[in-house]
DNA sequence: TGTTTATAGTACAAATTGTACTATAAAGCA
DNA sequence: TGCTTTATAGTACAATTTGTACTATAAACA
């Protein structure tokens, strides 16, 4: 076991990332500095940089704590439909109305610069992935799906479209997209169940 | 007419920017100072603080400048398969072979903070859509699309597919992948053809 | 050719960032 | 409990960066 940690730094570390959340937020890559958590925290300038002598350290902290799932509940009991709509909810909600939603594009701007936060986008991206994958295959197991469908290709279209609808595109993510995407995802993935009319 | 410019004044701005984008590119928002496009072009500081007093102007600039659509050829001939795969594969190479693949997750991270950046990307995703829109609307004119299915959500998935794996997700985008994205688009646009056996 | 104007260069002020050190108080431990 | 260890706050200061003012030069323009 590592030697348990004094609370104080507990204590700071947690406050710290927290206000450098916030800073994220509203102001970007640009406004985290150790002035400006000291500021906003109270935390004096030089316990920071104890801390993180370098910034870079302190914002990818950072981006790791907002890249932390929070444990997606993986439904699958099925139909696909219901599972879905519940995951991509989920998914949804995540991007309206936490931090991730305003910080997940600084983190994808620092993906490109920096290696370590290039994995913690990754990690936190398969991970979603990972239990999107899981409902479509308990579709197949169920016998849901229609064949030489690529689950990889549904479970990608399923995550990019409210990714790039909210953070690219400045679209908004509501329950009526939602119902509408879930229906296009089930149109490919489905197996047509005896032809109706149409 | 405005007056014409003086041309020591365009090349400045010409050099600047240029400058401005490959320190985007390499160091992101972080790199583009006024100290460091004036050490990579030998332009003095004097003149760049004279053209942008504030250095947001300058990197919405190079966001603007980045973010200038290489006017897509918009083939709209059909068969809807051969134009998106024609339209996608710009797409694709603007994204793997031009500065847009590394700058675009900048200007989308600035779009959550900065209202000039986000209407810049606004823009340049808006004119990419109508692109790709123009094709599922000559295809429809044409009869080849199944009815009831929204093109606008048609055009999203198009799109965000590839963005959402070639910045957040760090997936290659080839031709393999091309063929079988469109394909996946196809299945679900494409009035279905009498039955083959499947 | 003479006038206008953009740039380079310089000096300097202001603000930011980074480091070193001390005193204090909280935590850990016998 | 009392002693030691250690994290923090505070301060001072150095180094760097950022921003401003002004001058001289050279290119553009009429």
């Amino acid at each position: 076991m590592t030697k348990p940690e004094d609370p104080r730094q507990i204590a700071t570390r947690h406050v710290a990332l927290e206000a450098a959340l916030d800073i994220l937020r509203e102001q970007g890559v640009l406004g985290v500095t150790h002035a400006s958590i000291s500021a906003q925290t109270g935390i004096s300038r030089s316990t920071l940089y104890r801390h993180w002598p370098e910034i870079d350290q302190l914002r990818n902290d950072a981006f790791k704590r907002a890249a932390t799932p929070p444990s997606i509940s993986p439904r699958t009991n099925g139909p696909l439909r219901a599972d879905l709509t519940w995951m991509l909810g989920i998914l949804m909600a995540a991007l309206n109305e936490t931090p991730w939603g305003k910080i997940a594009p600084q983190v994808i701007a620092a993906a490109t610069i920096d290696e370590e936060a290039r994995s913690v986008l990754d990690d936190f991206m398969k991970d979603r992935m990972v239990s999107v994958e899981a409902v479509f295959a308990a579709a197949e197991a169920r016998g849901e799906l229609s064949p030489n469908v690529p689950t990889s290709e549904l479970v990608q279209m399923a995550i990019a479209v409210p990714y790039f609808r909210k953070l690219i595109a400045g679209l908004p993510l509501d329950h009526d997209w939602l119902d509408n995407h879930v229906d296009m995802i089930c149109r490919l993935a489905e197996k047509p169940k005896r032809r109706s009319k149409n």
